[in-house]
DNA sequence: TTATTGCATGGCT
DNA sequence: AAGCCATGCAATA
C-alpha cells in the first residue's frame, strides 16, 4: 500500500488509511492500539472507524479487496490479504507453505495443546513483520521441524512465541551482555529462524517487557489491556483450550523478570528447577544446558535458571541461554518427535492446578519395559536430558527434584552411564514414582516445568487413555472413558497427569450396551503417540510407538508384566489414592466392580477431596484439619469427615460454633504451623508456608506416601531423606519407605491403624454400604429379568449364581454372586467358570464377597494382597 | 541367593 | 552410517 503519512493538520491528523483520508481530531485520544506499526516504530494512526476495521481484521477486505496478496488459508479457504501490513495479524505462515488464517491456527492449537497459542499480532511479529527476515517476501519460515510439524503446521510460530516468553524470562538471567551486538557478519551464515530469536534481546532490551510488544512489536495492539496483551500473547489463549484451563500466568508472575523465588530447599544439595542452579548445585556442577557445551558467553551476574524450553525451539534456546554455538547449535539434532510433548489440557491444568502458573511441556517419554520394570531405572532420552535437565559432568549425577501432578515432590537421581563415547542418561529411583502414579510400559511420562516457579514436574499419561485429538475429546466429554483392558491396568480408569481414576460415562460399563461390550474386548487403542494397545494380558504393556519396540516389547512382553505382587501394591495405591475421590456435584456415585476392585463411578469426573491433617490430641482422639477455601482458617474436623476440594467453614457441620469464616481459629497460627510442619518438615515440602495472616497448603491429590508420611510418620527424625523417598527419613514406616524400589518387600499388615489403612479401612466400608445396595438392586433386577426371559439359556446366568456356592460369602450369599456375575459379564462376556475357583477358596474371608475373579487372571494375587485383609478387616471391624 | 549397579551389546532410527 | 537407547548381563553388595 502506499505510504500515507499522518498529517497534522489544524484540527488534527488525516487517517492512515491511504483510502480513508477521514481526519483524526486532535481531542481524538490516541489510540495506539488501533493501527499497525510503522517502519519508524510509530503505530499508524487511524480514524475510529478503520482502526475498529483493523482490530476486526476487516480492514483489508474494506479496503484492500481489489488490491494483490489475497491468498486463502489453507484450512478454511478464508482469504487472507498476505503481505499487507494490516492483515499480517490475522494469519500465520504455514511451514510448509500456504497460510492460514489465526482462527484456523488456533483450532489447530486447540488441536495440539501443549503448543501455545500466541496472539496473532506478536505471533507476526516472528513471523512476518520482522523486516529483516526472509518472512517478510512470504516465504515460509523453515523450521528444524518443518517437514514433521505438518500436521499442526502453525506450530512452528506458536511454540516460537512459546519460546518467547521463555526466552524472556531466562534471557534476563543467562543473556550475555551483548549478545545482541554481534558482529554483524555473524548473522550472515544464521538462519532466519536463528535471527529471530537472536533478536529477542533487542526486543527485550527495547524497553520494558510490559511494553515491548506494544511499543516495538506487537503491532495491532487490540484492546485496552494492551499490556496485558502483549503479555498474553506467549501464553495460551483461554480460548484455545476447551477445558477452561488456566494456564495463563499472571502477567507479573509470567513476563516480569526478576529472580526466582528461592525455594526453601535451597539449602538442599537437590536440584529443583526453582532453585538457581548456582546455589543448588553449589560448586559441583557448572550449571548450563548442555554439559558438551561449555558456555563460553555465558556471563550473567545474575543466578542460572533452569528455564528449559519449548521443543521446536529447544536448540535456540539453547543457543540463547550457552551463548555459544548460535551457527553450529543447528547441527544438534532435534529432539525425535516421540518426545514431543503432546500433553493435553487437562493434564496441563492437573499440572497448574489452580495456580497461575506457565507450564511449558518438555517432553515426554513412553515407558519401556526397563523403565517401568522394577529397576526403578528410567532412561532419559539423550537430547532432553541434555536439554533440559541440569549438566551433569560425573556419571553419578545428580539428585533431580521433580514434582507430580499432585504436588509431590519426588528425588531421583540424574546420572548417565557411558556409552560408546556417549552418554546414556537416567533416572534412578523412579520406581517408587512409577508405582504411585501406576505406570507400566507403555504408559507415558511427561515433563513440564512450571513458571514461575521454575519446577520441573513429571505427569504420566496411562497408555489407555491416551492425548489423541480424540482422546482429548474422551476426556473432556467423558463420553469415551472406559474401563481397562482385561488383564490391564489396575487403574482402571485413569486420568492424567495425577489425576485420579474416574469413570466418566456409566452407560459404558452397562452391560445391556452392546457397543460398550464390543469396547471391552476392543479397548481405546489409540493414543495420541500412536501406539497402539494390545488386548489382554499377555499384550500387557505392549503400548508402544514404533515398530522397533514393538518388536522388542513384544517378543519379550513377559518381563513386561508387573508381578501378581506388584500390581496388588498398585491396587493399594489406587484404592488409597480414592481416599480423596469426591463424587462431583450433583452427582452421586454408583460403584462398578473391574478386575475385582471397585471403582465409583461417576457420570461426571469426581473432583479431589480437600487435603487435611490428622492429628492426635493427648487425650488420644484423632482429628483431622482442613483449611477453608474462603477464609483459609483451620476448623478441626472428625477423623471420617470427607472433605469436597473447595471445602469452607460453612461445611464445618461437625462444629457449628466455627461453621463461619468469622469464627476465630481454635489454634493459633504458630499451633497450626507446628502442626503442619511437623506433617510436612520431614518430605521438606515447600507447600506450608506461613504467610502474614494464614498459612497455605496447597492441596489436591497426594500419593501414598504423603498419606503414609501424615500418619505414619509422627516421630521422623530430621535426618537426611531416604534413598526411597524425598519426603521420608531414615526410621519411615511408610509404605513408600518401607518397600525397596522393586516394589517387594513389607506391606502394611493387617492390623495397621496409620492413617492410610484408616482410610482404606473406612472407604471401604462405604463402598461396601453403597454395593450392598445395589446388589440387592440388581438382584431383584435381574430375577426380574429372567422372568421375563424364561427361554434365555440357563447356562447364561444361572451357573454363575448356581455353580459354586461355597465361593458365597456369610453375608449376602446369591445377591453378591449375581452381583459377581453380572460384574463379570459386564467386564468380559465371557463364560466365568474360572471365576469361581480362586475365589471360592477365598471369598469366604471377605464379607460381602466381591472378589470377582477375571477370565483372564485367575491367579489368587487379587484376594491375597493387603488390600483384602484390609477388606477383611475393615468388614471385621464394621461387624462388630 | 537375590537385588542392585554399571557397562556392553545390538536393534533400530 | 552414526548414534540412540532398550535391555542383557556380569560384577558387586
Amino acid at each position: 500500500m502506499s505510504s500515507p503519512t499522518s498529517v497534522s493538520l489544524s484540527g488534527g491528523k488525516i487517517c492512515f488509511n491511504s483510502h480513508c483520508k477521514e481526519v483524526i481530531l486532535d481531542h481524538t485520544p490516541p489510540r495506539k492500539k488501533g493501527g499497525w506499526r510503522l517502519r519508524s516504530g510509530e503505530i499508524a494512526e487511524l480514524c475510529d472507524r478503520c482502526s475498529c476495521a483493523f482490530e476486526q481484521g476487516s480492514f483489508c477486505e474494506t479496503f484492500h479487496s481489489d488490491v494483490a496478496g489475497w491468498r486463502n488459508c489453507e484450512a478454511c479457504g478464508k482469504r487472507v490479504h498476505c503481505g499487507c501490513v494490516a492483515s499480517a495479524p490475522t494469519y500465520v505462515f504455514l511451514d510448509v507453505g500456504g497460510v492460514e488464517c489465526i482462527a484456523c491456527a488456533r483450532k489447530s492449537l486447540a488441536m495440539a495443546p501443549n503448543q501455545m497459542l500466541s496472539s496473532p499480532m506478536l505471533m507476526h511479529q516472528h513471523v512476518s513483520e520482522r523486516r529483516d527476515l526472509p518472512v517478510k517476501s512470504g516465504r515460509p519460515i523453515t523450521s528444524p521441524f518443518s517437514g514433521q510439524w505438518r500436521q499442526a503446521p502453525h506450530m512452528w510460530n506458536m511454540t516460537s512465541l512459546q519460546s518467547d516468553l521463555q526466552q524472556r524470562l531466562s534471557y534476563e538471567f543467562d543473556r550475555p551482555s551483548n549478545i545482541e551486538k554481534l558482529a554483524p557478519g555473524g548473522r550472515h551464515s544464521i538462519s532466519a529462524h536463528e535471527k529471530k530469536f537472536e533478536e529477542l534481546p533487542e526486543r527485550i532490551m527495547s524497553g520494558s517487557h510490559n511494553n515491548i510488544a506494544r511499543d516495538r512489536y506487537a503491532h495491532g495492539n487490540t484492546g485496552e489491556n494492551d499490556p496485558d496483551s502483549t503479555r498474553k500473547s506467549v501464553i495460551p489463549d483461554p480460548c484455545s483450550t476447551s477445558s477452561g484451563v488456566k494456564i495463563e500466568a499472571k502477567a507479573n508472575s509470567s513476563i516480569k523478570l526478576q529472580p526466582l523465588p528461592i525455594s526453601k530447599e535451597d539449602s538442599s544439595p537437590l536440584i529443583g528447577l526453582a532453585a538457581p542452579f548456582s546455589s543448588t548445585n553449589g560448586s559441583r556442577e557448572p550449571m548450563k544446558f548442555l554439559s558438551n557445551q561449555p558456555p563460553q558467553l555465558t556471563t550473567s551476574p545474575l543466578p542460572k535458571q533452569f528455564y528449559p524450553e519449548g521443543i521446536a525451539d529447544t536448540e535456540l534456546q539453547i543457543q540463547m541461554r550457552n551463548g555459544r554455538a548460535r551457527v553450529d547449535a543447528r547441527s544438534r539434532t532435534q529432539l525425535l518427535p516421540r518426545y514431543w510433548p503432546r500433553i493435553t489440557d487437562q493434564e496441563l491444568q492437573q499440572i497448574s492446578g489452580d495456580t497461575n502458573s506457565v507450564i511449558t511441556p518438555l517432553f515426554e517419554k513412553m515407558l519401556s519395559a526397563s523403565d517401568a520394570g522394577r529397576i526403578g531405572r528410567l532412561v532419559l532420552p539423550k537430547k532432553c536430558a541434555e536439554a533440559y535437565f541440569p549438566t551433569i559432568s560425573q556419571p553419578e549425577g545428580l539428585p533431580l527434584k521433580v514434582q507430580d501432578a499432585s504436588g509431590k515432590d519426588w528425588v531421583f537421581q540424574f546420572r548417565f552411564w557411558p556409552n560408546n563415547n556417549s552418554r546414556m542418561y537416567v533416572l534412578e529411583g523412579v520406581t517408587p514414582c512409577i508405582q504411585a502414579m501406576q505406570l507400566q510400559a507403555g504408559d507415558t511420562v511427561t515433563f513440564s516445568r512450571i513458571d514461575p516457579e521454575g519446577k520441573l514436574v513429571m505427569g504420566f499419561r496411562k497408555a489407555s487413555s491416551g492425548s489423541t485429538e480424540q482422546d482429548t475429546q474422551t476426556h473432556i466429554s467423558g463420553s469415551d472413558f472406559s474401563t481397562p483392558p482385561e488383564g490391564n491396568d489396575k487403574i482402571a480408569v485413569t486420568d492424567l497427569i495425577g489425576n485420579v481414576p474416574f469413570r466418566a460415562s456409566k452407560a459404558s460399563i452397562e452391560p445391556s450396551n452392546p457397543i460398550n461390550a464390543a469396547d471391552k474386548s476392543s479397548w481405546p487403542k489409540f493414543t495420541k503417540a500412536g501406539f497402539i494397545q494390545q488386548d489382554g494380558p499377555a499384550a500387557r504393556s505392549l503400548q508402544v510407538p514404533s515398530k522397533r519396540k514393538a518388536s522388542t516389547l513384544g517378543s519379550k512382553s513377559k518381563r513386561l508384566r508387573i508381578e501378581n505382587e506388584e500390581s496388588m501394591e498398585l491396587k493399594l495405591t489406587w484404592e488409597e489414592a480414592q481416599e480423596l475421590l469426591r463424587p462431583p456435584p450433583n452427582s452421586s456415585p454408583g460403584i462398578v466392580v473391574i478386575e475385582g476392585h471397585e471403582f465409583e463411578e461417576y457420570e461426571e469426573a469426581p473432583v479431589l477431596g480437600k487435603r487435611t491433617y490428622f492429628t492426635t490430641n493427648p487425650a488420644g482422639e484423632n482429628y483431622q484439619w482442613a483449611q477453608c477455601e474462603d477464609c483459609l482458617k483451620w476448623r478441626k474436623l472428625p477423623i471420617d469427615a470427607l472433605l469436597p476440594f473447595k471445602w469452607t467453614c460453612t461445611e464445618n457441620v461437625s462444629d457449628p460454633q466455627r461453621s463461619s469464616c468469622s469464627s476465630a481459629q481454635e489454634l493459633n497460627l504458630e499451633q497450626i504451623a507446628a502442626m503442619i510442619s511437623c506433617k510436612t518438615d520431614a518430605s521438606k515440602r515447600a507447600k506450608v508456608k506461613v504467610e502474614s495472616n494464614n498459612i497455605e497448603v496447597s492441596d489436591g491429590l497426594d500419593t501414598l506416601a504423603n498419606l503414609a508420611i501424615l500418619g505414619e510418620g509422627k516421630n521422623l527424625p530430621t535426618s537426611q531423606p531416604t534413598t526411597r523417598h524425598p519426603r521420608h527419613r531414615p526410621g519411615c514406616t511408610c509404605i513408600v519407605c518401607i518397600q525397596p524400589p522393586s516394589g517387594k518387600g513389607p506391606k502394611h499388615k493387617q492390623t495397621c491403624t496409620c492413617n492410610v489403612c484408616l482410610t482404606v479401612k473406612r472407604r471401604f466400608r462405604t463402598l461396601m454400604l453403597r454395593r450392598e445396595k445395589r446388589q440387592s438392586e440388581k438382584e431383584s433386577e435381574t430375577a426380574r429379568k429372567q422372568q421375563q426371559k424364561p427361554m434365555l439359556p440357563s447356562s447364561e446366568v444361572l451357573p454363575q449364581v448356581k455353580s459354586d456356592p461355597s465361593s458365597t460369602g456369610p453375608g449376602d450369599d446369591n445377591a453378591s454372586q449375581k452381583e459377581i456375575a453380572s460384574n463379570d459379564t459386564i467386564v468380559n462376556a465371557a463364560p466365568d467358570h474360572r471365576r469361581t475357583s480362586p475365589t471360592a477358596v477365598k471369598a469366604p474371608q471377605i464379607d460381602l464377597n466381591i472378589q470377582p475373579e477375571r477370565e483372564e487372571d485367575p491367579s489368587p494375587k487379587s484376594d491375597t494382597g493387603s488390600m483384602m485383609r484390609l477388606i477383611r478387616d475393615s468388614t471385621t471391624r464394621t461387624a462388630r
